[in-house]
DNA sequence: AAAATATGTCAATATGGCTGACTTAAAAAT
DNA sequence: ATTTTTAAGTCAGCCATATTGACATATTTT
């Protein structure tokens, strides 16, 4: 109990310095988040329609299970918001032409516009936080936020043309829930 | 709907580049928080618990007001949350010696040993994340992860010897779920 | 004495996760 | 050709965390 401060994990860093970070953290996910939040509420949605329809718009094509595992939740947590989506018209399927099984995910006209207001809101943010800073800042924070994300998605950001892995079941990995 | 993709808020940036950022922020944060987390279900507490923890951790004495201006939610989500905590002894209350209608908050040793084992893990992924990356790169993330949070809590970060705002009303703002 | 403040509580509602169990259809493996 | 695996979907229920509105109490301020 009396040591608990000494902990000191990895010495390279004070521990206020890491609090600072841990706080910054929370503060700007929750700032980053809210804006686009009141927009979804005003149309009855939520922040887990914005993740699915962002990332459908990224990912035009993708598969439910490419989209799962982005996002790491079950299907039947997806399958809620996924219908929602469907059944007004911000999502269409299509059956896959290799695979008749998959089932493959595009935002319609009324989903694009929708995910680029909610976008539009959260691009402005950062490029504001963003401006007047050097490109060696920008760099920093960008390599830092990754190096945060766990080693099995870091995939996602170092290779900027090896990203057709979202429905490349051999490239994922089947520990959802389980680590 | 066909100019959509050329809104392009802020000039100076690349909507791929904001994107991506975007996207690190997500995962990021996921990925934050999902350690701690299973920590906290296997003690029969969630993220809520952990911010409040955190929060009173790092400003004993803390009123209740000033948690809620912290983590903006309402009183009665966190009063859940606090009394679990308060009837668990991992956080104890004083009567304030200056105004009797405050309650100021501390963790007790079983709190803070909880916030320890909590945050020592954050703190651990923040350092490996900053290892290797020189003080340029570091000040950089935490200079544009400040700038994403709204004006109105960045003091929190400026100046690092104004911080004892935390239980002031003068300077804490009543637009709380309004904004 | 009245108003504002700090805290607390009851009740209802919404969201977004979760688990378990089970189905259907199609593809892959044996 | 049969079996197994994969992709997707569904039903039902549970839990955590947020919300709103309406009050209640004690204390301090005006």
């Amino acid at each position: 109990m009396a040591d608990l401060k000494m902990q000191s994990v990895s010495e390279d860093f004070k521990e206020e310095e890491l609090r600072q970070i841990i706080e910054m953290l929370f503060f700007a996910y929750r700032d980053f988040t809210k804006e686009p939040d009141k927009m979804l509420e005003e149309i009855g949605l939520g922040r887990a329609h914005h993740r699915t329809v962002y990332f459908i718009g990224r990912n035009p094509g993708i598969t439910v299970t490419g989209l799962l595992d982005i996002l790491k939740i079950r299907k039947q947590s997806l399958s809620r918001v996924l219908n929602q989506l469907i059944s007004e018209a911000y999502v269409f399927q299509k059956i896959a032409a290799d695979d008749r099984r998959k089932k493959l995910l595009f935002l319609t006209d009324k989903g694009l516009v929708l995910e680029q207001r909610l976008t539009a809101n959260q691009r402005k943010r950062i490029a504001n936080a963003c401006l007047g800073k050097n490109e060696h800042a920008i760099n920093g924070f960008k390599d830092i936020l990754t190096a945060i994300i766990n080693d099995i998605d870091q995939w996602r950001f170092s290779s900027p043309s090896t990203n057709s892995h979202f429905n490349d079941r051999t490239s994922t990995h089947e520990n959802r829930g389980v680590e």
